[in-house]
DNA sequence: TCATGACTAACTGTT
DNA sequence: TTAGTCATGA
């Protein structure tokens, strides 16, 4: 019955079980399909859920991957995680071996930008400007590929090389030293141990004696042999992928890898999934059509019984602004209607900052969205602060956390008493922290400077004694001990009240984890999850939002309408792919990635001026939208007709612009025939186009003085139904809170949610336990006026630690307690 | 010796 | 737009 609702070639895959076998799948054939019930189908045969490992490049996978196999395997523990991830758990088992602690730090991007940098100061490169950016990439590469330090000192190459070659093994040394990793090394120690260490390598090729590779195509030099090396004795090594959707070649992936998959595993097994379930018809001609200019690839015909579909709309806004609006406008009349829900859609986009206009538009709709971002939260100043005060009791020896923190609120260290305890570290091959316990006794620094290290250290110490309480509780000391909530609620600045807020999330997060994990809920655990995450960990399938993400991160959702935003020359394909046409490639599978994503309706889209660096500039339609058919496409240039009012406008700016832009006196065809859009005026738009006619004055000089020539009938009416339909979509989603993001630096949208509910309740009793948030003052009967230190545990069980004014620190549980608010909690 | 404010250069994608 | 650097004043 488990195989009952699977096609013939996915019931293959699904039921081989032992041998190596490779799942070529092309887009919406049904690939997480096949390895969800896969999993359950081994299960079904009498394979112990703890002997299959499925792994996958993002957290969102396998999250995804989880939840469906929960739905068909209630309760079966099967490990399913990211390779970093999958690989962090194994080192915790085996750091001795390659040179760390078991409490090892995982240093994040910025992290390790800032050890490379003190390696690059201290090594006094006769080059004078190296940009760490290159050399970084050339470093993260030489892991990837497996290249150790040693190894690639033996072997410069280019003038880039010559350096990396000094700088690596400093680097490394660095790393190792503080008992850190950077992401790479989680996958280059682990390849490592598994080759050094035969009996290692055997133990755990007979505990996962069945791998399963999501995204095959994507697997780098390193993911590459710990599979091999985990696929030795028990050679049941799944993999899927599709070379077709190979997207991190700038990471080390490897195409090899899958086009060689025979070649490693001769008996392998293969499977072709090449019918689509997803997209209609004309979608798949479209996205087919991108696909074959590629030259280094299979040749592969996609096809689907799917109905014909909408022709793919391909539209040229004026500017990003309006592409945005557009958007938003289309997504609310769709919802408004009925037809849809804000969870159908999806915004693509290739770059980050390109989201900034869409939210600004879905929120003045207010339409409810997500965004999945990269790390953003878990990257904010705040959160890494007060992470690295968490960190540095968890490993003592991390020297990047101390440098961050140790004047952090200012403590009147400065950069020279860092410089000098650094020194002192160095002479005595001491890790920062111990050199600062020592500091009475460094030459050269002032008593001043002394006692304020002195201090620090103390901090330290007195949040490390709490180190094993929940972690909430640690955080919570952190926040109090360091002075780091004091700092910020003795500011008055919007912004510091938001990283309050950001706090306050991430307490809850820490809340949550404590919940899921009572007994192993280590500190160390708690760190290693949160670096790990990217933001997508809140992306919700469940919730009725509409998703905004880069093109990257869409690999292997599917929406029923997707919006590819920015399909511009220099966006995509991205400028710094166009010269190398391997490169130029991948762009191209990228975007092939991004318009197969969507099953019923896809729009691409493009601004003829659009804000890049805060500079205005003009834009050229992307020379992929003239590879596709446009027999299959509706093409619309959404300009309303509209002109410029010449002297007013602010699009003038940017030099090479002024020549060919205004002789027409509009949006003539001269400044933006590239030949790959009609002239074809669709009033698709047209109510965005009023409605920001109408708040034309809101931005006041920065925004051309826009007049609307074709579209002046009711737009009060039309207004009014945006209005209610934003009105609606809110409504819809009330059980659901919507998380509107209310400004530029709220909490992320996707958390927003989370947020505790700091404003609730006026004190009345018994008062209820949430009420009660780090460094609130509280009254008690008998202690008198207090501050509450430290929150664990949750609902009756809550605790809190209070320091008192005159009654020293206690701890209460709060349901029980008559701990109330000191005076009336405004808000 | 530090803290603060002005200035400048950079900005792909993910773990 | 923003993080990071630099110069200046306390």
């Amino acid at each position: 019955m488990l195989l009952e609702s699977l096609t013939p070639a996915q019931r293959e895959a699904v039921t081989h079980v032992d041998g190596p076998v490779l799942i070529l799948a092309g887009p919406g054939s049904g690939k997480t399909r096949v390895v969800t019930h896969r999993v359950a189908y081994l299960v079904e045969q009498g394979v112990a859920p703890g002997q299959i490992l499925a792994l996958t490049f993002t957290n969102k996978a396998a999250e995804e991957m989880s939840a469906r196999v929960a739905r068909l395997l209630p309760g079966a523990s099967v490990w399913m995680s990211t390779f970093h991830r999958f690989a962090a758990r194994l080192l915790r088992d085996y750091a001795p071996l390659v040179g760390l602690d078991e409490n090892f730090t995982i240093y994040d991007a910025q992290d390790s930008r800032h050890v490379l940098k003190r390696v690059l100061d201290e090594l006094d490169l006769d080059t004078p400007h190296v940009a760490p950016e290159r050399v970084a990439a050339a470093i993260s590469r030489a892991k990837n590929d497996l290249v150790t330090a040693e190894e690639y000192a033996a072997r410069p190459g280019n003038p880039t090389g010559r350096i990396v070659a000094k700088v690596y093994p400093a680097y490394q040394r660095r790393l190792l030293s503080s008992s850190a990793v950077d992401f790479d090394d989680l996958l280059l120690h682990v390849a490592q141990l598994l080759r050094n260490h035969p009996e290692i390598r055997q133990t755990l090729d007979a505990r996962y004696r069945y791998i399963m590779v999501d995204e095959y195509q994507d697997t780098n030099r390193a993911q590459y042999v710990i599979l091999r090396a985990l696929s030795h004795d028990y050679p049941n090594l799944a993999a899927t992928g599709d070379p077709d959707q190979s997207i991190y070649g700038w990471r080390g992936a490897d195409l090899n890898n899958i086009l060689e998959f025979e070649v490693d595993f001769p008996e392998v097994h293969i499977v072709r999934l090449e019918r689509n379930y997803r997209s209609t018809k004309r979608i798949l001609r479209v996205a087919d059509a991108l696909i074959v200019n590629n030259v280094r690839r299979k040749h592969k015909d996609l096809y689907t019984q799917n109905d014909e579909g909408a022709p793919v709309r391909m539209v040229a806004y004026r500017t990003h602004k309006e592409e945005a609006e557009s958007i938003a406008a289309q997504i609310v009349h769709q919802v408004q209607s009925g037809r849809r829900r804000p969870r159908d859609f999806a915004v693509f986009y290739r770059i980050n900052a390109l989201s900034r206009a869409l939210e600004d538009a879905f929120h003045e709709q207010g339409i409810p969205y997500q965004i999945v971002h990269g790390q953003e939260f878990y990257q904010r100043k705040e959160i890494k602060d007060v992470l690295a005060y968490a960190q540095l009791v968890n490993n003592p020896r991390d020297d990047v956390a101390l440098e961050r923190i140790i004047n952090m609120p200012t403590r009147g260290i400065g950069k020279k008493t860092v410089d000098r305890l650094s020194d002192h570290a160095g002479r005595h091959g001491l890790p920062l922290l111990e050199a600062a316990r020592q500091a009475g006794m460094i030459e050269g620094l002032s008593s001043r400077a002394a006692v304020s290290v002195a201090r620090f250290v103390a901090t330290i110490d007195r949040i490390g004694e709490v180190a094993h309480d929940a972690v909430e509780a640690v955080l919570g000391t952190v926040l109090s001990e360091s002075g780091y909530r004091e700092m910020l609620t003795d500011s008055q600045t919007e912004e510091d009240q938001n990283r309050l807020a950001n706090i306050e999330e991430l307490l809850t997060a820490a809340r949550e984890f404590d919940t899921q994990h009572p007994d192993d809920g280590t500190l160390e655990s708690f760190l290693e999850q949160v670096c790990l995450v990217n933001e997508t960990d809140d992306w919700e399938v469940e919730t009725d939002k509409v998703t905004l993400m880069t093109m990257h991160a869409a690999k292997g959702l599917e929406f029923p309408v997707v919006y590819i935003i920015a399909t511009e020359e220099g966006i995509i394909p991205h400028e710094r792919s166009q010269k190398d046409p391997l490169q130029l490639e991948e762009e191209r599978r990228l975007l092939f990635v991004a318009m197969t994503r969507s099953a019923h309706e896809l729009q691409l889209s493009r601004a003829v001026y659009r804000n890049f660096r805060g500079q205005r500039r003009r834009a050229i339609a992307s020379s992929f939208l003239m590879e596709l058919p446009r027999q299959e496409m509706e093409i619309v240039e959404a300009f309303f007709g509209t002109t410029w009012e010449s002297g007013t406008d602010d699009y003038r700016r940017g030099d090479d612009d002024r020549s060919d832009q205004f002789g027409d006196g509009g949006f003539g065809d001269a400044s933006i025939d590239d030949g790959a859009f009609d002239v074809d005026q669709t009033p698709l738009n047209e109510r965005t186009a009023r409605q920001r006619g109408g708040a034309g004055g809101r931005s006041g000089g920065r925004t051309a003085n826009v007049s609307s020539t074709a579209s002046t009938t009711s737009s009060a009416d039309d207004r009014a139904r945006i209005t209610t339909a934003a009105a609606l979509v809110d409504a819809a989603n009330e059980e659901d809170p919507p998380a509107l993001p209310s400004d530029k630096s709220r909490t992320t949208a996707g958390t927003a949610g989370r947020t505790a509910g700091t404003r609730a309740t006026p004190a009345i009793k018994p008062v209820p336990t949430e009420v009660f948030v780090q460094g609130m003052a509280v009254v008690h009967p008998e202690h008198g006026l207090g501050k509450i230190v430290a929150l664990s545990g949750e609902g009756d069980r809550r605790k809190a630690t209070v320091a008192f004014v005159t009654a020293g620190e206690r701890k209460f549980v709060l349901a029980k307690s008559p701990l109330r608010p000191a005076g009336e909690q405004r808000h």
